[in-house]
DNA sequence: ACGATGACTATGG
DNA sequence: CCCATAGCCATCG
C-alpha cells in the first residue's frame, strides 16, 4: 500500500505511538511534515484503517476527544481500549459539559499524550 | 485530467 | 459563545 509518502509518514508515526499514550491530529500531522494538514491524518488512517497495523484509537481530537460517528467500534469501546492500555480518561462531569463524542469522555492529554 | 470533499485546527466576526 | 473561513494533501466522482 504506502500509496504516498505522507500516507505512510503517517502511518509510521502513528505506529510508534507508545501503548498506553495518545496523540492528536494535530500531532502526527506535525510529525508527519505537514502541521498544516491535521484533515488528512484523518484520512490516511479512514483510508487504510487497517486494525492492527494502524491504532487509530490512539489518535485523538485536540480536545482529546474522538471522531464521533467515525470510531472503529464505537465510542464506549475506544473509551475501553485506551483505558486498557494504561490511558486515564476524564468524565464529562470532571472535564466539560461540552460534548466529547465519546460519550463526553476525553483522555487526559496532560498525562497521556505522546511526545516524541 | 479537473473539481469537490474530507477522522482537523486556529483564528476572526 | 457560536458560526464561518482559511490551509494543507490525498482520494473519489
Amino acid at each position: 500500500m504506502a500509496s504516498t509518502g505522507f500516507n505512510a509518514r503517517v502511518y509510521d508515526v502513528v505506529k510508534r505511538i507508545p501503548r498506553g499514550c495518545v496523540a492528536t491530529y494535530g500531532q502526527v500531522a506535525a510529525l508527519a511534515g505537514a502541521p498544516r494538514s491535521a484533515r488528512f491524518v484523518g484520512f490516511a488512517l479512514h483510508a487504510n484503517q487497517e486494525p492492527g497495523v494502524v491504532p487509530c484509537h490512539r489518535v485523538v481530537f485536540r480536545d482529546g476527544s474522538l471522531a464521533p460517528g467515525f470510531a472503529f467500534g464505537g465510542p464506549d469501546e475506544q473509551r475501553r481500549l485506551l483505558e486498557e492500555e494504561g490511558v486515564r480518561f476524564i468524565p464529562p462531569a470532571e472535564a466539560d459539559k461540552d460534548n466529547a463524542g465519546a460519550s463526553g469522555w476525553k483522555v487526559d492529554l496532560a498525562r497521556c499524550q505522546w511526545r516524541a
